[in-house]
RNA sequence: CGGGGUGUAGCGCAGUUUGGUAGCGCAACUGGUUUGGGACCAGUGGGUCGCGGGUUCAAAUCCUGCCACCCCGACCA
């Protein structure tokens, strides 16, 4: 491909719009181009990059027994009142109307469509097992895209689901998919990994997160480097402290006037936050949104509550919760806002983390005004209709498998696995007939992987001030030419012959023909992150050129023929790791 | 949805406080000189100053309503 014929544009600045190196560089680079808010186009060079990851994925689902096909992104709101998830599902659903007032929506995920279709074709086990999946445009209207291709509205995603007889079959398809999904990103030369994670909204008893590591990453996830144990922060499990030895206190209430927050009353009586107790109040929904009820929950003062373990505990939807109106919950439950405790709420869930039980002797809002209650123990002082662990695991806390202190680090979510039983099938009776004539629910897995956001993930990791550093598997091209002086004959043929007989042996080549300046053509070769920079200059006449990795400094001069070989090798191999 | 910020040429920005009819750099176009890390000189084109209403002899500038975009939070597979 010569650059004087490309469909590009580099920008010199940095687009106003953009903070993160993967947002400035796509942009910079003239991969990508906004559109509006979270919904961007994809220009030649961004376009081959996309195809070269949507590839991969593609050969690795093949060779794991899955099979491509292509369902609309338009979908019908009969499936997921089916499903039960057309109000469930709730403002993050791109909603419209045809012209006879008939309800659809734009697909941010598939799970209804899947089903639908094997419903209507599987009928026996004989059938199954079966994985199918697309690799097609999602809608999900975010509260709040940000950061270019990492959370926008409209993106490319990769979606599979599995269909077994049974939960051994069902095994079998995740670890399948979990195993599938370590080539690809590997593939991708991304460095992951693979986390336990909370099932969510999209239901089901198990899943793995495949997030890529990155300071910028909008997910924070939780590994211990003395064992293997890696998970998302409200999935991971958090141990109680060990039981106090103390001996119970009478119980007091004591004057503690102003002193709203842990921060405030542990400092104003002179006590570590340790011996405290937080409350947090919430107010649960019914299905039309109105309230129903609430929620107070108790947690040691320097802990943070993890809201999914509380709705976990409460069986309820994760958005039929949300912090309380303080003033209406006061006069319902008789709290104080600020000088909350567990003792003598009435009309209220009480949650209390499990830890509490052991400890003695603690600090807690008296629920009247400037008071709280020191000594205060529980069993003697005070219950909870549930006590569970309900803490965020913190920095430093033991993990939860060897008991080492756990760090926390950040990234991006790529995939995810999810083993989804029955959820889909059940409502909406995708069945399959057994050895006997007996009906049962086929067992699901569902399987994601955000490819533009992995695109984006690709150049967060792999970057450095003058641009993007692209790996050889997903690079638009591999090796570019830098033709120092277009408009000189020898320099240009000698450019051209490297490029057939590169392309020959299945290299991509871009050759830099444009009549401008070599330090503009580096600067843009750099910026677009081609694996292989080849120079040819001055010493054209020779038959010598300059051959530059783009991810070192050192600049080597060979002979065009050791120079492609070079180039072809390297390629090739880093092509062929995973063949 | 709450808080903050920004909308002026393709991109980056100044001008707004103190109203007087729009400017700089880059990019583009023409000509010339250049040619190994984003050249230089000369010239040219390009703007409903986000949109609407108001104040005024006069509005990018003041008042007002709206819209869009970005950041933090909430939320979110």
């Amino acid at each position: 491909m010569k650059m004087s014929k490309m469909y590009f544009r580099t920008l010199r600045e940095v687009p106003a719009e953009a903070v993160l190196p993967s947002h400035i560089f796509m942009l910079r680079a003239g991969l990508i181009r906004k559109l509006v808010s979270g919904v961007y186009g994809f220009m030649p060079l961004g376009n081959r990059v996309l195809r070269k990851v949507e590839n991969i994925i593609r050969e690795e689902m093949d060779r794991a027994g899955g099979q491509e096909i292509l369902m609309s992104a338009i979908q019908p709101a009969e499936l997921w009142k089916e499903s039960g998830r057309w109000s469930a599902y709730g403002p993050e659903m791109w909603r419209l109307k045809d012209r006879n007032d008939r309800e659809f929506c734009l697909g941010p995920t598939h799970e209804e469509i899947f089903t639908d279709i094997i419903r209507n074709e599987v009928s026996s086990y004989r059938q199954l097992p079966v994985n199918l999946y697309q690799i097609q445009t999602k809608y999900r209207d975010e509260a709040r895209p940000r950061f270019g291709l990492m959370r926008s509205r409209e993106f490319i995603m990769k979606d599979a689901y599995s269909f077994d007889r049974d939960e051994e079959g069902l095994d079998q398809s995740y670890r399948n998919m979990y195993d599938t999904y370590t080539r690809i990103f590997s593939r991708c030369g991304l460095d992951f990994r693979a986390v336990e994670a909370d099932s969510g909204a999209i239901g089901g008893n198990a899943s793995h997160e495949f997030t890529a590591l990155a300071d910028n990453g909008e997910s924070r996830i939780v590994c211990c480097d003395s064992c293997d144990m890696a998970a998302t922060d409200e999935r991971a499990e958090c141990a109680d402290a060990a039981p106090s030895e103390e001996a119970e206190l009478p119980l007091q209430e004591v004057h503690t006037p102003g002193t709203k927050t842990i921060e405030e009353v542990a400092s104003f009586l002179g006590l570590p936050k340790e011996k405290t107790i937080k409350a947090l109040l919430y107010e649960t929904y019914d299905d039309d949104l109105s309230v129903n009820g609430y929620v107070a929950a108790f947690v040691r003062g320097d802990r943070e509550v993890n809201l999914i373990k509380i709705i976990n505990a409460l069986n309820i939807p994760e958005h039929a919760i949300a912090f309380a109106d303080e003033v209406k919950m006061a006069e319902a439950t008789g709290c104080v806002g600020g000088f909350t405790g567990p003792m003598g709420l009435k009309n209220c869930t009480v949650i209390v983390d499990s830890e509490l039980t052991g400890q003695k002797n603690l600090c807690a809002g008296a629920n009247r005004a400037d008071y709280h209650c020191i000594n205060v123990n529980y069993g003697r002082d005070y219950t909870g209709d549930i006590v569970t662990n309900i803490k965020m695991i913190q920095e430093g806390d033991p993990c939860p498998k060897c008991g080492a202190p756990v760090r926390f680090t950040r990234g991006i979510e790529v995939g995810q696995v999810f083993k989804l039983g029955t959820k889909y099938s059940s409502p909406m009776g995708a069945v399959y007939k057994d050895e006997n004539m007996k009906e049962h629910d086929i067992l699901m897995g569902c399987y994601g992987i955000g490819v533009s956001r992995t695109m984006a993930a690709i150049v967060e990791q792999s970057h450095d001030d003058n641009g993007i550093i692209w790996p050889v598997a997903v690079a638009p091209y591999h090796v570019i030419i830098t033709v120092v002086k277009a408009k000189d004959e020898t320099q240009m043929a000698l450019a051209e012959e490297m490029e057939k007989k590169l392309a020959a042996q299945g290299v991509e080549v871009l050759v830099d023909d444009r009549d401008e300046r070599p330090g503009v053509k580096f600067k843009d070769a750099d910026l677009i992150g081609i694996p292989v920079r080849i120079t040819v200059g001055k010493k054209a006449a020779e038959g010598v050129v300059e051959y530059k990795l783009r991810s070192g400094d050192s600049v080597e001069e060979k002979t065009a023929e050791q120079a492609a070989a070079d180039a072809a090798q390297l390629v090739n191999e880093a092509l062929g790791a995973y063949a």
